[in-house]
DNA sequence: CATTAATATACGCATAAGCATATATTTAAA
DNA sequence: TTTAAATATATGCTTATGCGTATATTAATG
């Protein structure tokens, strides 16, 4: 992963809202995403693939459901790029509408036993 | 600019030679870039032209040379990112290729009175 | 005024990116 | 084993990007 790889990940507006507020929630389910972004499912999850691809993000899926989060194996010099990145777009409130679609999902994955 | 143009700006290999250049030598005009890149005039021109056009370069011409230097008016954000930028090539050798390059401009513009 | 150096732009082209829509795959649950 | 939810991928399309080459522009110089 180079420097200007690394920052061609950063440069669209939809995987930059998906690599902040992963840098933020430390991990998040596709459907997540989805809601918190407000965008079509194959749309984030092409961009989400694509930076998976490149060594930006890591996946795991817990039954159901496909979590991801940021690669704790990227080179040293992508972590504080990242915090930056995290900074620049944390006082945007195109941000905090992210972080408020994430938080008033119905149903989180993770309470599924209480729906 | 937002966060994520910005990030486009640094995406290409060419603009983020010239932009951690610039970040390192202050103010440089286009033939030192092309012989610091070892590329072609037309093209270090068009990836300067569009640095400047989104508002990350600022140019000043001075007789024959244009200089370029990195926008001193940028939003506060986007200046730890370019730090963290140079950081992230500056123990590259490729990187050192660059500087050597420019160092050994047999007549930099600023010496022409010498040549 | 003709010439040269530095820089910018235009043109034509090839490839990459991003999108919407449809469909496939995987897993859990009935 | 059928069904439904979550996720991934394929297809066709449009637009953006980057490039090499040629040419235009601007400024200094003879």
């Amino acid at each position: 992963m180079s420097p200007a790889l690394f920052f061609k990940c950063l440069s669209d507006d939809t995987r930059l809202r998906c690599v902040t507020l992963l840098q933020k929630q430390g991990k998040l389910c596709v459907c997540e995403l989805t809601a918190a972004l407000d965008l079509s499912q194959p749309k984030i999850s092409r961009h989400l693939a694509s930076l998976r691809q490149c060594g930006l993000l890591l996946d795991s899926r817990e039954g159901q459901w496909v979590y991801y989060q940021i690669n704790p194996k990227l080179p040293d010099w992508a972590f504080p790029i990242l915090q930056n990145a995290l900074a620049a777009v944390e006082n945007d409130p195109l941000f905090h509408q992210d972080m408020e679609r994430l938080h008033n999902m119905e149903c989180r994955p993770e309470m599924v036993a209480g729906c």
